[in-house]
DNA sequence: AATTGCGGTTGACATTCGTCACCTGCGCGG
DNA sequence: CCGCGCAGGTGACGAATGTCAACCGCAATT
């Protein structure tokens, strides 16, 4: 009997996952978390065998989660199941120690199949994904990430400034050396581009 | 027995759905479509008592789907089950016909009660939603929505300009009437919040 | 014929952006 | 102790952006 958890924060995506589980005889889906920080204490209190998350959730992401969960060494493999096709977030599930991702895309009898690889010690990796993700590394630093996820929400240099203790001349700074890097004309582009990258 | 039709375009979540209603002892999933397209061939084929629709899909979408049941007068519902709660995109629902509007933030088990409500004649439209639809008119005309949608993209005015035959100053007037309308500092948040309205 | 309104244009202005060269302080290995 | 790299800051310059008021056909009124 495998026991599954289940972190995603959609509520009805989130049932309907479970009722495809509860359907398979070797599964049981012991909890399920709306985001990561429930995730976590469920995960404490049940000792699932096998985490199944979405990434983009409130709170704690589930990349996040999947590191925390290492961190910590709890004895239990985490399955990425993301909308997202984006080569960096692979990159840092991987490296946060995560055994299997899969898309939404992806056909769902292929969840069971995962879970029970994974299970057995296995990895599954969306094969499509799995080349893209080495294929461009990410260019920008922390410093860049944090100014142009402000930048791309609107705020204007000195706002950004002002959140991150900064001056105004530096922000200008890191966005002029981020646009360059991505090889684009303006913030609203680079910060277009870092997204869909999942470099966020 | 209530006759269902699926049409879901990430394929884990359509199988995860249809595992859902399958659950239910009055309802069978007769068939489900990946995009519009497909959606409209299954409804001519199966007539179906409900359509369960996304909106975002490939090709047509659920809103347009949901337009050409109506315009060929096939005997069905449409419920369109989303993730985004986008007033304006709720009431071009309504417009089309639609008679039920579920957002996948809800809990799974209303989706059944939903299916069942409209089944009978009723109508069911997440409440929390109802009241935003109708509060806030877009107001944005044609050509700041235009204008909009493409400095949104990143382009500059000149070559927002260049795409729509206009001058580089009337661009920067229209985008100046959108922030000022919209109530905003910029092009960048004017975008965010059009986007997030569904005004596009 | 004069009036109003509307879509588009122009030009001027203050701000903000994007770029670049150069400065500062600070830690770290030699 | 020196030199080096590195995170951050400064200042200046041109380009793009945001704001306004005024202007131009042109069609529909009156």
């Amino acid at each position: 009997m495998i026991r599954v958890l289940l972190a995603e924060d959609q509520a009805m995506v989130r049932g309907a996952l479970s009722a495809l589980l509860r359907l398979e005889p070797d599964m049981d889906v012991v909890a399920s978390a709306a985001d990561g920080q429930e995730a976590w204490r469920l995960i404490e209190q049940h000792a699932p065998d096998v985490v199944v998350t979405d990434i983009e959730m409130p709170g704690l992401t589930g990349l996040e989660l999947a590191q925390r969960v290492r961190e910590r060494g709890a004895a239990c493999k985490v399955v990425i199941v993301t909308t997202f096709a984006r080569p960096g977030y692979l990159r840092r599930a991987l490296e946060a120690g995560v055994v299997g991702y899969l898309l939404k895309d992806a056909p769902a009898e292929q969840l069971a199949d995962a879970l029970r690889k994974v299970h057995r010690g296995g990895r599954v990796v969306d094969p499509q994904l799995a080349v893209d993700a080495w294929s461009e590394a990410d260019p920008l630093n922390d410093r860049e990430r944090q100014v142009l996820r402000l930048a791309g929400e609107g705020l204007s240099a000195g706002e950004v400034a002002a959140q991150l203790h900064l001056s105004q001349g530096t922000v200008r700074n890191y966005l002029s050396e981020a646009i360059g890097k991505l090889g684009v004309g303006n913030r609203i582009e680079a910060y277009r581009l870092a997204r869909q990258k999942g470099w966020l």
